[in-house]
DNA sequence: TAGATTGTTAATCGATTAACAATC
DNA sequence: TAGATTGTTAATCGATTAACAATC
C-alpha cells in the first residue's frame, strides 16, 4: 500500500518518493519507544499505559496514542498496552526481513564507538565491515569487525550486499567517498561528517553533525539567559 | 527584543520560554551556513548566491532567503551575499559575547572524538573540561583537556562557570547523572546516550540517538525497495 | 533593456495538540 | 456506576514552498 510520492525532498534526503503513511517522526519515536519496551520488560514491567510511554519520553500521552493509531496498533484492554506484543509489533513496522548489513568508513573513534555499540547485539542492524587507509588498520579486526582498505569498498560491499553505509571519516575526505558509495549501490546514508553531501536521488541521507547540534545548543543556551536577565 | 512565550513544550527539550522568532531549523542551518561560508572563503570564493548555498545543502533558495530574511540580513546588491559579511552577521545571531564552556562526560571513544575534533578550534564553544570514573584517565589530560573523577563534577562545574554538558557516558549509568547536572547550574545537555533523560524546565536538551537515527536509515531503505518492487 | 536575483507575503504541507465519543 | 483510558477527528502550530513585486 505505499503511495508514490513524486518530488518530494526532505532536508538531507534526495530520494523521490515517500514509501508510506508512516511520518518520520513518527518512525524516530516508534524506535524510541522500543527500546523504552525492551527496558521495562528486562524490568519485569509487562504492560504501560500510553502516559508511562509518554512520561519516560517527554512527550504526551496522545502523541504517543497517535503515532500507535498511525501503525494500526490498538491494545483492545484499557490496562495499557502489553509491552511484549507491541515491541513485536513496531518490529514488524521498522525492521527488515533479512539482516541489513553496515560498512562504517572511517574507524576513528566515532566508527569505532558506534561499531562497539552494536556489534553483539540482537539486531536485524548488523555492523559487517569497516573501511580505512590506516595501514595499522587495515587487514585487521577493529571492534569485532574486519577493516579493508577504503580502495576495496566498491568489489567488498557488493560482495556482501550491503546496503547501508556510516561515515565516520575526517571532513575533508568525505566527498571523495561520494562516488563509490554511489558506484557500491549503497542505498542509506548516516553522515556524521560536517560536511554536506549531495546523494543522487534514491539514497537516503541522514545527516548527523555533533557541530551544528552544540551551536544550536549553546545558541538557546544564551538566548534564555538573555531572557532572564 | 526576545519575545516571552510560556507553555512551550518542544520534542526533547525541557523549558518554559522561546527566547525569540528565530526558528529552531533556522537555527541549525545558520549554523551549516557559516560553516560552508567559512570553507568557500578558504577557497577564496568572496560572494555567493542564495542559490549557491543552497544547491551546496541540498535545499531551495528560497528557503536559504527566507533564513536570512528572519536574521535580518540584506545583501543591499545583486551580486550574491559577501561571505565575509554573512560569517560575521551569523556569528553575532549565533555566538555568545564570552566563550561558552563545556564539559565532557565520559571520555570514551565518542567523548574523545568530539574533544579532539573542539580542541584548537577559533569557536566561540571550548571543552574545558572532561569528567570520568577509569583510573587510568583521571588526573590526566585526554585530548588536550584534564580529565576529574566524576566526583568532583558539581564543584569543577560550579568553578569554572561551565554551562554546557556533553553526556557521553555508557547509556545505563546516564540517568545519575541528572541530578549533578542540576545542581551544577548546567544549562545545555547533548545527550549522546540512548535514554530519554527527563530535565527539568530551564535546562536545554538535545538529544543525539545513534541507534534511532540507524534504525531510521534501515527503515526508508527498506521501504524504498518495497516500493521499487 | 532583459534577465537574474533578492526580499517578502500568501499558500501549502507536515506535525502536534485539543476535544471528545467509546470502552473498560 | 464513576473514573480512567483509549482511538480518532478537528484545530492549531510550525516549517517549507509558491508566487511575485522590486531592484540591480
Amino acid at each position: 500500500m505505499p503511495i508514490f510520492v513524486d518530488g518530494k525532498n526532505f532536508k538531507g534526503m534526495s530520494i523521490n518518493f515517500v514509501p508510506n503513511n508512516i511520518p518520520e517522526k513518527t518512525i524516530e519515536r516508534l524506535s524510541e519507544y522500543r527500546r523504552t519496551l525492551l527496558n521495562e520488560l528486562a524490568k519485569g514491567v509487562t504492560h504501560l499505559y500510553s502516559h508511562n510511554l509518554a512520561n519516560i519520553h517527554g512527550i504526551t500521552a496522545v502523541q504517543v496514542r497517535r503515532d500507535l493509531m498511525l501503525i494500526g496498533f490498538s491494545s483492545d484492554t484499557k490496562r495499557g498496552y502489553d509491552a511484549r506484543v507491541l515491541v513485536d509489533f513496531i518490529g514488524n513496522i521498522l525492521d527488515s526481513e533479512q539482516v541489513m548489513n553496515i560498512a562504517v568508513i572511517g574507524m576513528g573513534h566515532i566508527g569505532h564507538a558506534v561499531t562497539q555499540h552494536f556489534t553483539g547485539k540482537r539486531s536485524k542492524l548488523k555492523i559487517t565491515m569497516a573501511f580505512d587507509v590506516d595501514p595499522d588498520k587495515v587487514g585487521r579486526k577493529s571492534a569485532g569487525v574486519p577493516v579493508y582498505h577504503i580502495d576495496d569498498f566498491v568489489t567488498k560491499v557488493r560482495e556482501n550486499n550491503v546496503k547501508i553505509t556510516l561515515l565516520s571519516l575526517p571532513t575533508s575526505v568525505a566527498p571523495s567517498m561520494l562516488r563509490p558509495i554511489v558506484e557500491a549501490g549503497i542505498k542509506g546514508v548516516l553522515n556524521f561528517t560536517s560536511t554536506p553531501l549531495n546523494f543522487p536521488e534514491g539514497i537516503y541521507v541522514e545527516d548527523y553533525d555533533i557541530i551544528t547540534l552544540l551551536e544550536k545548543v549553546a545558541y538557546f543556551v544564551k538566548e534564555c539567559e538573555a531572557v532572564r536577565k
